[in-house]
DNA sequence: TTCTCTGTTCAAATCTGATTGAACAGATTA
DNA sequence: TAATCTGTTCAATCAGATTTGAACAGAGAA
């Protein structure tokens, strides 16, 4: 039921969908479940198909197999289990008999959700902190009638930064339940 | 520092940034704080450079001032002043002896940050819980052979949609404090 | 050696969503 | 009434992110 992609009757340069790789109704709605969430998450939707068609899949599945049922091309493929690998999202396994790398997902939300928050978040606050300490000296400097009224929020969003910051590390605590 | 003034000395087509509107090096820090922010958020950006102006603006701003020293598009303007002020983002306040209205950053991020959860986050959340609730009735229709392997996982999700749930009214009372 | 298989890279094409600006509406003034 | 001012809407445009696919590289196989 997967987008199997109007036209295929012309056989022609077959681009047409392989029966046997189209995806059923629960792949569908399971990667639809995880492109949903890359949405919240900011991250391409080619990474969420890759993700989620491997979640659910039975068997680890090479490159190949994933281009074929999701349409993707090399590219988006390659570079997806890049990202994956890198996240730790995915782990490659060997499969008896085959050259090919095979990959499954890796079901630990719990890993990837930290190794997100570190490689995503945790660095934007950093930076974000950063440049608050440029602004603070910029506001130093300022003739004293205007620094009062200023000063007042900038040390505001010194807080929140100082408060975010403090509650990354509880967040993964209790994740790490 | 603050530029918002008055009108345009230079005669012609001037699209060249008028000086009296050009933003100060602080102003420029705090929006690029704020554009970093939205990044995060996935706002777009025109919404922070708005926020962000009227965060560190010493008195309220009109909309033309904002397109001046931000220069945007009218649209821009009136469109992201509308979201912010359906956030609470952002309020309309009567200045003496003007018709336009102006408006002002409500600095309470707290409130800010619990509406944001509200109206972007907890219904995706919901949205999310009720694609699983139809998952999981597809896995129930599923041949018992492959039923038990992908219970499993879709059970994890489960779990991880409900803890997150949970997880959410927590916020907001650590924000609430 | 060459040929095939597998996978990567990256410049270019494509898509998506943000931005623009002209047309419009209401409110105020003359 | 018309003329001006203020602000909104929305179809068209633009820009940035994603995806594509051709060229490439390495590893075996013949």
């Amino acid at each position: 039921m997967i987008s199997a992609l109007e036209e295929k009757q012309p056989a022609k340069t077959d681009k047409a969908p392989n029966p046997e790789t189209r995806l059923s109704p629960l792949e569908t709605e399971i990667i639809d479940f995880f492109v949903q969430l890359s949405r919240l998450l900011g991250q391409p939707r080619s990474l969420a198909e890759i993700y989620g068609l491997l979640f659910i899949s039975a068997r680890p599945l090479a490159m190949d197999d994933l281009i074929e049922c999701l349409q993707l091309s090399k590219g988006s493929a390659s570079q997806g289990l890049k990202f994956l690998r890198n996240m730790g999202a995915v782990r490659m396994v060997y499969v008896a008999g085959e050259r090919r790398v095979h990959y499954e997902a890796v079901a630990e939300l719990r890993n990837l959700a930290i190794r997100f928050l570190r490689d995503q978040i945790v660095p934007q606050f950093d930076n974000g902190q950063a440049r608050l300490e440029r602004i603070a000296e910029m506001v130093r400097q300022l003739p004293p009638g205007q620094r009062a009224l200023i000063n007042g929020r900038v040390k505001m969003l010194q807080s929140w930064g100082r408060n975010g910051r403090r509650f990354l590390p509880l967040v993964m605590r209790i994740l790490g339940k």
